[in-house]
DNA sequence: GTGCGTCTTTAACCCAGGTTAATGTGCAGA
DNA sequence: TCTGCACATTAACCTGGGTTAAAGACGCAC
């Protein structure tokens, strides 16, 4: 399904935040010294569990999941190559939610405390983990937004329109290694339902699909009709401080 | 209706979190030189609009909100007393959303450059406000799931908690300045059926209304009742840099 | 007091999306 | 080539919560 040598390195987003020293990159790439295997469908780490790590990914996709009580199964996040996995569970001891490999998946683990040290020898870093967590906290914003205010069609337009966007697959057609189960979950809707709502959307001409591809024939009107924001797309912040000459 | 009294101070936040300094807390008093008044319904600050700047609450309750082109709100997060507003936005140029006062409110807006100053000169702080938006963001996830994944009485049940442990009004009764409108927006729900949805916890003896004020007659029937996860009240991290003797 | 505006409650009706189940489709392994 | 399994599609039926509207309830201003 995904091209499975698509792989990344933490640094990539980092460098779009801004210019880093080599000693600054060092230190980035010291977390991903320790590059791990996980099947599909394998956990990285449970809720309840007393977990002491974060995780950078290589190559592969994971997610970030909650299992309620009734068996009903919530996706939080989905992490992608050169996404760091675990930031927000630091401010508790124990994780809140499942980290799951979606395909096959290799991670690199690296301690809590690592991050410390981390902004101890390079302050400046600090600012971009910052703004790294501020980031994934907007996008759970237009999440709740998605799955709180917009119907099926909207939801799932707006979810092919992040995708695109997050994994640079601008161009028109769309890799995606989700089931449409796990999209339901995403998205907060069936299975049965997301079928329906992708017959729906190839009706209205604004995608095709063919087996796991989705074509995406109109991005402007994909994002117009899942109510993207713009502004998402265009003002990152310039907050950090800079990097001395 | 909220006792106007209630006011607070970030230090609060930060001194749960870890011991203080005196150069630390007067660091952090400085963010609440400039406090300004906002008259109910007021605006602190806009959706698009470039801006620069964070707050922290003194008194009275603020929220994050979206209103979509359709006219629809989604209520993204309530701010009280202690707290601080506009963070997760300094990622962007531009505001992704409204922040808006429900009460009568005293705010202290201050530049974002000001954080850095306090980057700059108590690193350890860094891990602090770290910290912060790391529980923020758990705090969007579990709203994800709530409205995700909840009926309207386990969601309406899940909210009283939050905001019963949030307000720290852990006794039996809830004063909450909320209009069911409001509600119905934090919680995805028409006011109408917030409004049905309190008859039904009435019914089934978790929780007795007056008047704005909730009487939560079962606190731990109404946690379970909510799914509401208690490793969320539990396990506060100790992550950050301990303070030197 | 009276009147008005805002919030809440109740009722009647409706529909988006859930559920269940049967059918199709494609691929992996023998 | 055939078999089995996981996933996608389609259809029939049902329900939780939306919508609209009307009727309380509670201030507050005068």
């Amino acid at each position: 399904m995904v091209d499975d040598s698509a792989k990344g390195c933490i640094l990539g987003q980092f460098r779009d935040l801004s210019k880093l020293h080599a000693r600054e990159e060092a230190l980035l790439a010291s977390l991903e010294e320790n590059p791990q295997q996980y099947a599909p469908d394998a956990l990285l780490s449970e809720a309840g569990k007393r977990s002491d790590c974060f995780y950078t990914v290589i190559s592969g996709w994971a997610c970030a999941e909650r299992v309620l009580a009734d068996g009903s199964r919530q996706v939080l996040d989905l992490f992608m190559p050169g996404q760091i996995l675990g930031l927000r569970e630091i401010s508790f001891h124990r994780n809140l939610c499942d980290f799951r490999a979606i395909t096959e998946v290799t991670a690199c683990p690296f301690p809590r405390r690592h991050l410390t040290d981390i902004f101890d020898q390079a302050p400046r870093l600090a600012d971009l983990f910052f703004l790294i967590l501020a980031r994934e906290q907007s996008m759970l914003v237009e999440r709740v937004i998605n799955i709180g205010r917009r119907s099926a069609a909207q939801r799932l337009a707006h979810f092919l329109v992040e995708i695109a966007i997050r994994t640079k697959q601008t161009a028109q057609s769309l890799t995606l290694p989700l089931t449409q189960s796990i999209i339901g979950d995403a998205l907060s809707l069936s299975s049965v339902h997301v079928s329906r709502t992708y017959q729906n959307l190839r009706e209205l001409g604004l995608i095709d699909t063919d087996n796991g591809t989705v074509h995406i024939l109109d991005l402007d009107a994909l994002i117009e009709f899942g109510g993207f924001a713009r502004a998402y797309l265009e003002t990152f912040s310039d907050w950090a401080r800079q990097a001395p000459p």
